[in-house]
Formats: structure tokens, sequence, C-alpha cells
DNA sequence: ATGGAAAATGGAGAATTTTTTCTTTTTTTC
DNA sequence: GAAAAAAAGAAAAAATTCTCCATTTTCCAT
């Protein structure tokens, strides 16, 4: 939470603070400011011991109209008394807000139950095959290396020759994750019927619901739907498959933290080339 | 901005609504809400045309004691009002947070020069490297397709022996671009060093400026240290690793829009098959 | 339809909070 | 050490928020 408060105060620290000031200071440094937010000037008064109308210049000090003004920036958390110390990239809090609300929407696409069901599919399965086609194919490398470092027999082919000698020796209990942003490519439908064909399990992680691929699935994760339509290849719908595999990720490694704990512990190591 | 009001209201409405409950939602709905917060409740009853009594009222049903308390959490953009309606899984917030403090050590390492430094060094390469190794490799993969995307040539190696194929026929106008979290593997201090005999541009992408690997770049993008210790293959790197690429991207894309539009739309056709 | 109970709304004024103004105290400077 | 300047406090004024009660509207049963 950059609150830009701080920012204001410690600029007036570098100038010499009157004791009242001080006063002030060394109160917001000490309490939590979210406490302060639900004071009236009155009570800050008190709290500080110092008049009202002291309290009161500290904020037009600060760059405030009024105590109102202040408490409410400090709840914001950002200043719009004076903007001249816009910072950084001119697009990159964009960017963010964008990476926030593909959280936000997996968010609430997902629930506990689904998750907890879809971490007993993955813990049941004999072997665990990631695919993903084009750009969903990171996510699928990304599980398929997290599963890897818990210790999951797991494979990630891109190859789809090798793709079909893979699934040559699949069978019921073994477990097939497709990703797919649209649900809706070609090469992921055909592998989500291969599946089905030989008998394994399938789990479809995907932004859309009602895509063509969910209806092959045992289970589906998907998304809730973004308020504009996602062009292919954005980085919003890859963030939303990562984000979506940490939950898993996440989600599995608590389920059984003594047991991974351990199998992480070796692979971060294996990763610097320690491996006993 | 998650904004739990929001969500109250949408709570809210789905009880019967009365006339003048009607008359807020409305306004709420139509104007910017980071403006009603700088509202006194005679200006909110007034721009609503209803008692200021009744706004009182909206603010308890939604569970708040007071004016006050309504302003500062619609400021606030969370509920401190009542929490008993934590929803979901219950790690996924904290997983949504470490993504969200990655985004904002990254924006805080780097400054907008070199970006366009690195910019630079893209647009006027003859052909790119993306390499990465372990963990890193998504990250670079990643890049390597948006850069494809906008029509740049560019390579991703995984296998070593086939990276020094593609580095003998690299020379001093083509540039590689290196990811490493930690900036201290021993295979990607050896490619930055080949980099080097081949006298080919180096940019180091990493979350430690003061890494080995960062002595050999001519350009070294670097996050803000995080403050707790990284553990390798931690999705936290890996975030910061694409949000970088999509900073990256992004800016190259505004830096020439018209030329880069037409490449991405024709790449968004292909992904669906479409290749005329 | 219509009367009546319950719910919703508005308005006036009380209580609280914020702001202004003026006085007193403290600090600085010569 | 005294005068000027700055800071702090006290109290009154203004504004805001809240309470209480009268009025209006809604809804249901007759």
């Amino acid at each position: 939470m950059p609150n830009t408060i701080r920012k204001k105060i410690s600029r007036l620290k570098e100038g010499k603070l009157t004791k009242s000031q001080q006063k002030l200071v060394d109160y917001f440094e000490t309490v939590d400011l979210k406490k302060v937010i639900y004071m009236s000037i009155t009570d800050l008064a008190a709290a500080t011991d110092v008049a009202e109308a002291t309290v009161l210049r500290f904020c037009r000090s600060l760059g405030f109209n009024g105590y109102q003004e202040f408490r409410l920036n400090l709840a914001q958390g950002t200043m719009e008394a004076d903007d001249d110390d816009v910072e950084g990239i001119g697009f990159i809090g964009e960017i963010e807000s964008m990476y926030e609300l593909a959280m936000e929407n997996v968010r609430r696409g997902l629930d506990e139950a689904q998750v907890e069901e879809a971490i007993d599919m993955i813990l049941s399965a004999r072997t665990v095959c990631c695919f993903g086609v084009g750009h969903s194919y990171l996510a699928a490398l990304e599980l398929h290396n997290r599963l890897m470092m818990m210790g999951v027999v797991t494979f990630c082919e891109r190859d789809t020759h090798l793709q079909n000698v893979l699934l040559a020796s699949r069978g019921a209990e073994d477990l097939m994750i497709i990703f797919s942003v649209s649900g809706s490519s070609k090469d992921t439908v055909e592998a989500a019927e291969l599946a089905r064909a030989i008998g394994m399990k399938l789990l479809v992680i995907t932004c859309y619901e009602k895509s063509p691929l969910s209806k092959y699935g045992d289970l589906v994760l998907a998304a809730a739907p973004m308020d504009s339509p996602m062009q292919p290849g954005t980085m919003t719908g890859k963030i939303m498959q990562l984000f979506t595999v940490d939950v898993l990720c996440t989600g599995m490694h608590n389920a059984d933290r003594l047991r991974f704990d351990a199998n992480y512990a070796k692979s971060s190591r294996a990763t610097v080339g320690k491996l006993i």
C-alpha cells in the first residue's frame, strides 16, 4: 500500500519541525495509520496532546485544504491534492492494474471445492500430462515445473508427434491437464478427444466456462469472464493461467506441507546444482 | 481497484430497493466514486435529491455506523465494518498481494530511461536471442513470443548444443537478452561470457543489480530487491520477469504503434490459423 | 377499491465536528 | 534582554452529521 502521505511527511521532515508537528509525526509513526483514519480531529488532537487548530494547521502544511481532505487521502493511500510527483514509466500502472484485474477474475471464477477437487485429481493420478498450445504452452510448462518440484511424475511435451508417443502408454489412472484461454483451438480440442478415447482423466483450465473444450473436461477451472474481449496472446490470459497454476500448487503444498516442503527444498538445492 | 462497497451494494440490490435507495445506487453507478468521497452528506443528499437522513439510513443499511464510516471505506476500497464475508480460497489473497508486491518492486527498480534504452537496443538489433535457464526459461520464451508477434527476428533456444550453433553465426549487430532472477547461475554467466567474446550486445534482466551476471551486461534491468530473500523457482521471481517483459514490449509497441499494431493483428489472426 | 398497519422519507433542530479568529506563549534575532 | 516573528491554544463561529418526530408512501387484508 504505497501511501503518499508518508512521502509528504518525510518531505516536511527535511525542514525543521516545530514541537507540535513533531508530536504529530511521532504519533503517525508509532500508531497504525488505519486507526488514525477513524479518528476525528478532536480525537487526534487529544491523542497527540495539541490543540485542534494545530492539527488543522499541520494538515494544511501538508498541502490539504482541511482535516477531511487529509483524512480521506490517508484512507485512499493516494494523493489528489497535488499530483506533481507522478513518477516512473507512464503506462506501467495500467499494466499493473490489468494484472490485478486478471487475478481478481480468477479469484471470482474459482471456488475452494473445485480447487480441492483438482488437487485430488492431481494427487491421485499416476502421471500428469501438461498440455498447452501456442501461448498457453507457458502455463503448461510452469505447471509441469512446479509439479516436478513437488515430486509428481509429470510430462510436458510440445511436439505433437511426441505427444502421441507419450499418450500411447497412458490410461485411466493418468491425468491430462489442458490449458487454453479461449478453450476453442483445434489442437487442444483434439488432445481432449484423444484423452477421452484413452480413458484418461481430464482437467481443463480456461477463461471461458462455456467453451467447446469445457464439455470434455471431468473438471473445468474457469476464471470469471473479463469485461472486455481478450485478444489472443495477450498477457492478461497468461497471467490468469499462471495465477491459477500458482493457486493450485500452493493449495497442493498446503494439503501436505510435510511431504512437499521436503521435496521443494531438495528441488531448490537441485536448481543450484546441489543434488545431494 | 477492487472496491468492497460495490459488493455490498450489489448484495443490497438483490433484495428490493426503495425509491431513494434506487436514486442513490443510480448515482453511484453513473458518477466516479472518487468524486463522491469528497462530498459531504449534505452535498450527496442534494445531488441525489433525497434527504440527508435518507442518505444516512442508506449507509447504515450497508452496514456502516454513519456517513463518515461509509465515506472512509469508500476511500479505502476495503471493509472494516464487518468482515464476516471472507470468501473464496483461503490463501488466494496472499498470492495476489505477493504478485502485487513483485510488480511494485519491478516498478521501483526500472526507470523510463533504461526501458527506452532497452527498447532501442531491441529495435536496432539485427536479431535477438532470448536466453533463460531453468525457471527463467519461461520469461525468455514469453519475450521470444511477444517479439515474434511484433515481427522482430528472434530466437529462443533451450538446448545448449543448439544454443552454440545459434551463437556461431551471431555478431556485433545482434542482441542477447538473458534472464536470471539471481543473476549468478553458472550457465547464464557462461552464456554472457560467450556473448561478450562474440561481440554481441547484451541486455541482462535480473532481480539483483549487483549480481555476477550484471557486470557483463551493456544494460541491466534490475527490479528493486524484495524484502525477504527469494527462494529459487518461486512464482514471485517469474512474475517479476514476465512483468518486465510486458513493460518492455508494451513500451516497444507504444514507440511505433502503426507498425506493431499491424504486425500484432496479423499474429493474432495467425494464432487462430488464418495466415492471410 | 379502501382502510389501516408498516415502512420509508423528509425536515427541523440538537449534537458533534471542523474551521476561523483572536489571544497567549514560545522562539528567534538583533 | 527586548522586540519581532512564529507557533500554539482557547473559544466562538460555521459547517456537518445525526436524532427525533411528523408526513408520505407502500402494501396487504378486507
